[in-house]
DNA sequence: GAGTTACGCTACGATACAGTAGCGTAGCGA
DNA sequence: TCGCTACGCTACTGTATCGTAGCGTAACTC
């Protein structure tokens, strides 16, 4: 019953080519709408005309724009690799932070962040969505730091959260807010004024 | 001839009192939408429904939508407070920051920041708006570092912008992007982390 | 091969928005 | 008081969006 009145819950694992062809042409144009216009952007119409795929198809696989946006993001993102546990605490968090402002710099979604942002400002299911995004990233730097607290390179007593945000907060701020620069000479200082700090053989 | 090609320019210091309550009401509507609905939510005809005032008067007194979202932003700032000079580095610092984020969690122009960091990101007339209103906020914060400097208080090889990116940045992280905790405690972890790595007496 | 199903196409009705024109009124200032 | 002007109102044109319905076709599955 339930996959009869709604069949786009399964959309996603369907083996129909048809279904999985549509679909990928439909979240791309959803992509690049999002991308270049921003989230009110995204148009039903819009992505029919962008994609070729009819606007009737667009609302038999999903109920809801929020939805198709949500998926839209979703699909820009790459998985979240894991980085090397070993080496000293400052080279560690350069290989965490580097990529990160690579990233907001260059990559496809980091162009739908500001949107996201706004929009999450006043719709409960995208902040979620990009919270748990969010969340899972920086579960790296937790345990980054967390191991080196206990391998006694930092101070015990470091709040994680706090330290975390100290670190990727400044990276956010310039590339959202500010517009200044945003390199790896940047990461370097601010790697540099944390450890300062936070180091236990300071 | 300009000031009767584009009578808007002299609108905001009229005498005549019916244009200084239809700019306010208009506005006051505008900012309204603006922090309830996003910047995409600011049209002609919801400000003309909103505020009471026909449209053709907001046609009559601002040439483009943009300059009138623009208008009802700055309408909301509250003129920037100087703060005191003197005292420890550490309460300068609180002093600046408290009510930063103070302002971040319950002012109104607080509740249009995602809304233009979104827009700014393809309306260059407003990302330099943003921007410029940023830069006044954070001179602030510029000069107190700066004396703090010179008294010795900080080491000499701070480099000032980066040290207030790393004040304020991850308090509009928390705002605009993760959602966590923002309160006087966290100020407080910020500057002492800071602080801990920028002393020149640690 | 036969049945199923996703698709494209066209055509709706409804709503919302931009931006303009004309006209009469009421408030303002000298 | 009298002229000026900002205002409100109505009525447009034109465009864009939403979301749905019906129908024929082509692709896929078994």
């Amino acid at each position: 019953m339930s996959s009869s009145s709604h069949p786009q819950v399964l959309a996603e694992e369907s083996r129909d080519p048809r279904v999985v062809r549509s679909r990928a042409a439909i979240l791309r144009a959803a992509a690049d709408l999002l991308i270049e216009s921003g989230a009110s952007a995204v148009t039903i119409g819009g992505i029919s005309e962008r994609s070729g795929v009819a606007k009737t198809t667009i609302y038999r696989q999903w109920k809801s724009r929020s939805q198709l946006v949500f998926d839209a993001f979703e699909s820009l993102l790459a998985p979240a690799t894991h980085i090397s546990e070993s080496g000293p605490i400052r080279q560690q968090l350069e290989a965490l932070l580097i990529p990160l402002v690579r990233g907001l710099t260059s990559s496809e979604w980091a162009l739908a962040v500001p949107a996201l942002v706004d929009a999450s400002e006043r719709d409960p299911e995208m902040r979620q969505l990009l919270r748990g995004f969010l969340a899972g990233r920086k579960e790296n730097g937790r345990s980054t730091l967390r191991a080196a607290m206990a391998r006694g390179e930092l101070r015990p007593d470091l709040v994680v959260d706090e330290a975390v945000t100290m670190l990727i907060g400044p990276i956010y701020y310039r590339r959202l807010v500010s517009g200044e620069t945003l390199d790896e000479r940047f990461v370097a200082e601010i790697v540099d004024q944390f450890l300062r700090g936070a180091a236990r053989t300071s």
